[in-house]
DNA sequence: CATGAATGAGGGTTCATTCAT
DNA sequence: AATGAATGAACCCTCATTCAT
């Protein structure tokens, strides 16, 4: 599919609310604020969204997918399954203590209800090879027997919340971002001394 | 003497807007429904908070208080810091599924902004016992040596996802709860095996 | 008829009107001000003035009633026409300058509309003996044959004008009350310079 | 090119807002009223003012100026002081005869209190002409040398009462004016029989 | 398509008045 | 009589959405 001139607004929109909301509360982020920090008329932005909620689920995706970008940007160097969880823990930390306001807009979007169960399942997705991953982890004895989902909502839930202490600036980035890990996989790891 | 202002409809207010705000969201949460569910008229709620920031404000702080007079209700049985900190994870965790709702309103709280930090710190205070608990276990050497706050935000974001996996109903609850708090035990215990 | 006990609250909630109603504007003074002003229960304001209207009312009598007392409080040395209308002149500019709140307060009033034509003769009443005067001025020849409404209207609107600018600041305040009644009378006079 | 804001409706506010709050005051003319009467929808008497506030405001520059309109409209006859005053006394009564709700609406606008000093400034420019010829008058010697300030004001207070007494009905119109005026010049004027 | 004025339902809050105590 | 909590109608203003240009 050929992108069209037109693609600039859906993404200055999708730049503009990520700022608006970021700073303001999605609550308190006027469509027409969203807009005008997009450089588009009011009307404009409902070509592109039909609807506020429209708009919020195109974010969550967006902001997702861009996730997933950074974290399979690069080939990671290592082959055992610890080097491989880290490497993608420490992109993970990294692009979020590099983009709060995308987690902050996440945090928002999650919270608001406004995205549908349907919607979070699209958001998942793009993480299908960090799930096989883990799977594969699991399976060769490296992991230890958790449930998938539990496993894999700690990876999030433990990676949200390192950032936040990397931003509430309690200790180096790189401190933390080490530290917090270390607890992941001695939590998860069937033998985390390897 | 006139009449005089009643904890009751204060408790109802605030019961209500848990109610209400859990079930449609703060910001879709009108405070003529608060009232209405409280089954007090639209201008009594002012009377008891006088903006809904500050219903808001006090709502997080009743939550918080309620959260810790469960952790806090009855002593816990064993006197090692194992024992301890899964005797508060467990209260944690069964009143976060007992009352999905005031969890629910909390991360709303949390992520709208409205909190001010100052009401924040006023929320942690009842928490003071439990932060006492891991400073002293820490010292000890049962805990490692990890930057305090992240400790405890890693308990609590880790608790907080235990309540959401078995809300989700991806596994039985008391399983989950006893493997979230394995995962978490071994991630910061010196000695997990112990 | 002897004076209640009670009478000091329905004096004390008149004198808070004026100043909570030239402070912050008619339209803009709740009664729940007034009454807290007045050192009173919010319900107890309504067991003196059945309704806002009726203190409005109240109020215009009241502060036309201080002004006549204070206008016929001495009696005037002077015996002729002229030296009659100087010396309540005079003690309507100064009685304007001494209360400017009271006077604003009226203005408030008679422009908002909750003045009924029957309060506002109501309110004339007791200048019945400036009007005597005024009549029988005319009747010997002193001051031009105008229409009594127009002549009597026309003192009040040059004072109350006195009054403003004085409050302005434009000029000394004695210079401009002498001013002002030597331009009324010599508008009203038949012969000015005698 | 979308629908652009029409001078249109913007007069229509205006003209509504004039009506609506001469029938039933300031404080009493809800904006819903106001747009109603001027076949708007609620909101968008707010594309035209941002605020109740703004509207008042433009509302007073908007009298003040078709006041100045009516006053300058004809040049007048008269080239002696006298006839140059008399003429626009006249214009001004008549005005104020023609346009009662205007000069209730100014009454009230003045009276609330919204009007700020800057705006009463503006109000005041288009009669700049006004005072020139009354300067010119004085200095000249044909009026006399009075507070430039108290001379103006007592004209427009002396014609508003004139205005008023007309409207309450207790004579001819064309005689009230002519002894309005009579007294006015009387009371202003140096020499005031030739 | 783009624009931004127009729309009107809805929201938080105020306030005159009532009424239980 | 005094109190002040309770009431609910109104009010000003916002904002997602529509639509004429």
């Amino acid at each position: 599919m050929p992108r069209r001139k037109t693609d600039d607004k859906h993404a200055a929109i999708l730049r503009a609310a990520i700022q608006v909301i970021a700073e303001r509360g999605l609550s308190a982020a006027p469509t027409s604020a969203i807009s005008k920090a997009a450089g588009v008329a009011e009307g404009t932005l409902f070509t592109y969204f039909a609807t506020k909620q429209d708009l919020a689920n195109a974010l969550y995706i967006d902001i997702k997918l861009q996730l997933a970008e950074k974290l399979f940007a690069r080939e990671p160097d290592a082959a055992n399954a610890r080097g491989l969880m880290q490497h993608h823990w420490n992109r993970f930390v990294q692009w979020g203590v590099a983009n709060p306001s995308h987690l902050r807009v996440l945090d928002q979007l999650t919270a608001s209800g406004m995205i549908s169960p349907k919607i979070a399942a699209e958001g998942s997705a793009p993480f299908a090879q960090l799930e096989q991953m883990v799977r594969a982890a699991i399976r060769s004895g490296v992991l230890r027997k958790v449930p998938f989902l539990l496993l894999t909502s700690t990876f999030e839930a433990m990676a949200q919340n390192t950032i936040r202490q990397i931003n509430a600036g309690i200790e180096t980035p790189g401190k933390l971002r080490r530290l917090g890990f270390e607890i992941l996989w001695r939590g998860l790891a069937v033998r985390p001394d390897e």
